[in-house]
DNA sequence: GCCTGTGAAGCTATTCACAGCT
DNA sequence: AGCTGTGAATAGCTTCACAGGC
């Protein structure tokens, strides 16, 4: 089991190593990496260790195998299917963001209360009604959910989503979910990086002073 | 100077708070808003002694008092305007987001390139073309920023926010800013989210088993 | 009895520093 | 000379546990 901080990191790793693969290199150094990523060399050379890649002290990682033994930890055996419950603004742009991503993880089915966006595709992805949610869920075997629903309506959703059989929810609705043991919840909170931004802003400005 | 850990979980008290109130309760014990917060009462009880306020062992912690306390750390001293730069669907719902939020952090300017949005009023907030940015900021003194424009744009925005004097951005985009010393970021990484809880909803399904 | 405030202990994450390799 | 891999040290954060108060 490897810590939800290294998972972050060699999430961005990947992210910069295809990057880096595109411009054609085909070798890095973990303090290029740690430049990279802002954080320092000996946290890549640890993060790299954990999943169990090693490089060479004389042409650093290879960047091939270090993408592919990073994704031998993140990604799922095989294709993954994510829900999306709410499509307004926010999950317009959830869906935006993910298409032609990772086809290992992808949203493959959207649900929505409003006539108007129900049974239409949006964005490459079907829209159904909230209440055929359980069914498509179960159908798809569906085990990720993105909630981008308003902060009322969270709660039922991730009650109903859970109850169909899904384990892993990224939240963005400003509430703390109540989920049985077992679900993984990630919350996102935009209130809060907000409130956090505007506080060491000021701090960072004074400390100067 | 608070910890990033504790100024993001105040930002979730006061939320909370706010919710205790609306319900007309006055008092509210260590434990209480540890169970809403999703984290220990000894955390609760640190984390407001951090803040240098203090409760009584009989009736806990009132409510409006620590609501004021969190207040006084987080909220700026006077009024401050956001920059929303990129009104597509994620900046949309960002606006939909902080109207009617806190008054002392609302988004008071919007940028975008796009001839169909600049000069129009969305969501209440005036948005203006990409060119006026520097002005802009500039005049209404502008301190903070949320980036919410496509990555290959991301750094660019960034430059001629921080050259205007903000020193305190919220990134969605999934790359790393490079910015001077003293100007806060806060990622919010979507990827990085939602590949972590891919990897633990599997691991918390196994070691079940 | 059950609460808060808090020194001290415990834990986790990060960084240091250096052996070993090329 | 400059890199990686890693035991050991450090730093930072969380929890324990209990004195003190109502």
């Amino acid at each position: 089991m490897v810590s939800d901080k290294t998972i972050g990191r060699i999430s961005v790793y990947r992210r910069l190593l295809k990057e880096v693969a595109a411009k054609g290199e085909t070798n890095v150094f973990s303090h290029q990496l740690a430049t990279m990523a802002g954080c320092t060399p000996a946290q890549v050379r640890r993060d790299v260790m954990t999943i169990g890649y090693s490089g060479s002290p004389a042409r650093g990682y290879d960047v091939a195998e270090l993408i592919d033994s990073i994704s031998a930890v993140l990604d799922p055996p095989e294709h993954e299917g994510i829900a999306l419950v709410g499509v307004g603004n926010l999950g317009r742009a959830m869906l935006s963001y993910f298409v032609g991503r990772s086809p290992r993880l992808a949203i493959v089915a959207a649900f929505d209360e409003d006539p108007e966006k129900v049974n239409r595709v949006i964005h490459g992805c079907r829209c159904y009604p909230v209440n055929d949610m359980e069914q498509v869920i179960r159908e798809r075997g569906i085990r990720e959910a993105i909630i981008a629903v308003p902060a009322a309506a969270a709660q039922d959703a991730a009650r109903r989503l859970v109850s169909a059989g899904v384990n892993g929810l990224v939240n963005f609705a400003p509430v703390r979910l109540w989920v049985p043991d077992g679900v993984y919840v990630e919350n996102v909170d935009v209130t809060m990086a907000l409130e956090r931004v505007a506080y060491f802003a000021r701090e960072r400005v004074q400390e100067r002073v």
